[in-house]
DNA sequence: TCAAGATGGATTGTCGACAATAAAGACGGC
DNA sequence: GCCGTCTTTATTGTCGACAATCCATCTTGA
């Protein structure tokens, strides 16, 4: 189920153009499936000498390795003081859905408009397995969730947008993957949101493009106030260990200091 | 009027947290003004050693900045081949205005909403420099190209969102700049454009999120119709230098290869 | 007792050299 | 004369060591 996004293309027999693969980058992908399965665990501090060693690689390739999972916000840096892995806020969450909600309603839009007919006969396929799936339970509580993103992520590449492709699948996508892992958060609306998911497939296959956009909008954002009301219930409960308010921007002498990754 | 944007936070007095450049962030800066300046040229390759020997720093240094321009799309790399600097073709800059759609029009509809009664006052301000830039026609080729830019850069932070923010502002907004200098285009419909920025601002003021957003989205769309049309001229006047079709995939043998940088 | 400054330790930034890879040109076969 | 293969060369990827910076602790003074 951690199919490599970053090589996928439309068409995935492209030939493969003999991707070259260097040290950085599969560092990179380990150290990014590490960080949002939560095997790195958020918050904590990286350290580049116990890294390099513990992969085996110099500290050069991991610096590289480093500054492209900064660049997908996956880690934070400061200069001469070292790199962190994101602690995710309520706050920053919900507006990864309002980005996403303004992103995906425009590539459900474009894939109405441009989506092939063979991609939308994927598209139903999914659903359709998606529907058996819901039907015994047992899978629902990750399977789902798993497939809930497969759905967005082939809307995103149906949009035929390379830019908005590239920062919905490259960027958003492992964001939200991290936060569903951090936040430990079940879809309590998985039935919902299939059939909102067959209402888009419905709308992009009759190729109303406003249609497919404004339904892809509410969806989102009836997943967003889900996931407020879920927070809500969580920071009322039990102390929210992953759960912090506004960004504190310096704190100067902080008395108890954050985990460090336990080498 | 080139303000580094990276740095800059909603409160640009924010005491200056002592950023602690390193080489590489000067680097990175650099290159960035010279790439979408035009300095460097658009589509030629990048070479390590002859760079690093221009700006008189080590090669890992480089690398460094090289990969954060990659981060922001202004370059392409290879493994094992190297660098060159993004060519848009006309599809590509088509595809960044669906995105700017998108993450806009949410951007206004959010300012709207939660942009302070100051943030709205120096917007108004800003429209009055631009009505007045507007009246003697001499600043009006380039400036108010600039302010088109800074209009937009306003809005976006005035959203609050910080995941949005960074999106439009550190990514788009230079790809923008990159494509005005490359394709020489002095937008022909600035007085139209102000009206329209000025509609916005008023919707944003009546704290109307729905109106600005869709004010914002049609703005953007008409825009972007009108550099369609400025394409379809440029294409089919003279020989198109800086627009190609869609990218090809694997040139196996060019005859002629793209320009180096003269070094 | 508290605050401010100096000091030590550790971490990060920077650099140059070596190895691996791919592009360009020379050579030979068809 | 053209195509495929081999060799050469230049460029990139990788590594280890050194220098600069920051954080924590300790010291000193009021």
């Amino acid at each position: 189920m951690t199919v490599d996004t970053s090589t996928m293309t439309l068409a995935a027999l492209d030939l493969e153009d003999a991707p070259s693969l260097t040290i950085a980058d599969r560092l990179f992908d380990q150290l990014r499936q590490a960080i949002v399965e939560g095997e790195i665990p958020a918050g904590s501090k990286i350290s580049e000498p116990a890294l390099a060693a513990r992969y085996g690689v110099s500290r050069g390739s991991l610096r590289e390795a480093l500054q492209r999972l900064e660049a997908i916000k996956l880690i934070e840096r400061r200069a001469n003081v070292g790199a962190r892995v994101v602690q995710l806020s309520s706050t920053e969450l919900l507006e990864i859905y309002s980005v996403r909600e303004g992103l995906e309603a425009m590539a459900a839009r474009l894939a109405a408009e441009r989506m092939s007919d063979a991609g939308i006969a994927e598209l139903k396929a999914l659903l359709e397995r998606h529907r058996q799936e819901l039907a015994h339970e047992d899978w629902q509580r990750y399977f789902q969730q798993e497939g809930d993103l497969d759905f967005h992520f082939r809307i995103a590449r149906g949009s035929g947008n390379r830019r908005l492709i590239e920062i919905l699948c490259n960027d958003l996508y492992h964001l939200t993957r991290l936060y569903r892992c951090q936040f430990g958060m079940k879809s309590h609306r998985t039935r919902e949101a299939l059939r909102e998911h067959e209402l888009i497939v419905e709308a992009i296959a009759a190729r109303d493009g406003e249609l497919a956009e404004w339904l892809m909008r509410r969806h989102i954002r009836a997943s967003r106030q889900a996931t407020e009301q879920q927070l809500a219930l969580i920071t009322a409960g039990h102390p929210p260990s992953a759960i912090n308010g506004p960004r504190v921007r310096r704190p100067r002498r902080p008395t108890t200091r954050p985990p460090a990754t336990p080498n």
